[in-house]
DNA sequence: TTCTATATTATAATTATTCTAAACTGTTGA
DNA sequence: TCAACAGTTTAGAATAATTATAATATAGAA
């Protein structure tokens, strides 16, 4: 595997050893063309059943929060009830779906750049995020 | 107490029984001149100590998502850890602060007005609300 | 190959939140 | 006025997400 290889350079040169649960976890998250959102559970599903591969919740843990920490993961908070973690991890929008629960990447593009007057003494903006709110046009009660 | 007459009437029309424990919470929530933001804990801790007074905690989960069914209250997810809750319950933008954990909020005045230039198709945008994380001017590693 | 720091794992622990079911109380209407 | 009942509170159990533990396994260096 041509793909497996990269996976494997890049994670030894973060200082990661390349395990072979790691290696099977980057297949699940990087080997594809879009960047994506999922839970922690998505994930864990994903490699048990498309991937054929056992893993154990805490390693996907544990590495979902390496990667996270060396940059390749961003996590997401929109309700409290679980964490997404997104492939994207450069200063994005979302929208989200009130409907589906669905947390969709909204184009920088799509929102005029963000000015903020009076920043917090003393403190640098580390990044400003727009969430957008969607839900269909009937029923506005939830 | 005259407010406290304020509260059983609001709680009264809008189909919420004034019990002893509503009230108490209430207090601790709208007796004040600034809105602010709490979580549960928080809330749960200030009654039995400012106020005196021991409500069960399954009671406060009921009564703070009771308030929020209501449009008394609103909920922030900031962190998966925990669910913030706001008294002001207009669409607002926050600042949070990534050293001390706290949320705080942002003018609307402070940033201009911001316009979605496609939205979802099918859906309503219910709200637009920025997040604008900050830190101290030094370390960049968390 | 051997050694050691790291990583994985099953499992227990923790924490936030919700559920349950029994006891209690605000409201209503006789 | 007060009995009756629906709605509410409560302690404690249950759940679900996440983290800690500590024994076992493995990657990489020597
Ligand atoms: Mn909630
Ligand atoms: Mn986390
Ligand atoms: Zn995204
Ligand atoms: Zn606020």
């Amino acid at each position: 595997m041509n793909t497996n290889t990269n996976f494997i350079e890049k994670l030894r040169s973060s200082g990661l050893r390349p395990t072979k649960q790691r290696i099977k976890i980057c297949e699940a998250l990087f080997d594809r063309n879009e960047t994506f959102h999922f839970t922690i559970n998505d994930l864990a599903k994903t490699i048990e059943e498309k991937l054929n591969e056992k893993i154990s919740l805490a390693t996907v843990y544990n590495t979902v929060h390496a990667f996270k920490k060396k940059g390749y993961l961003k996590e997401i908070s929109i309700n409290s009830d679980k964490s997404y973690f997104d492939t994207n991890t450069s200063v994005h929008h979302h929208f989200f779906d009130e409907d589906t629960n669905e947390l969709i990447d909204c184009n920088q593009e799509n929102i005029d750049s963000i000015n903020i007057k009076n920043n917090i003494t003393g403190k640098k903006i580390n990044s400003v995020e727009v969430l957008i709110k969607v839900a269909s046009d009937y029923q506005n009660q939830k």
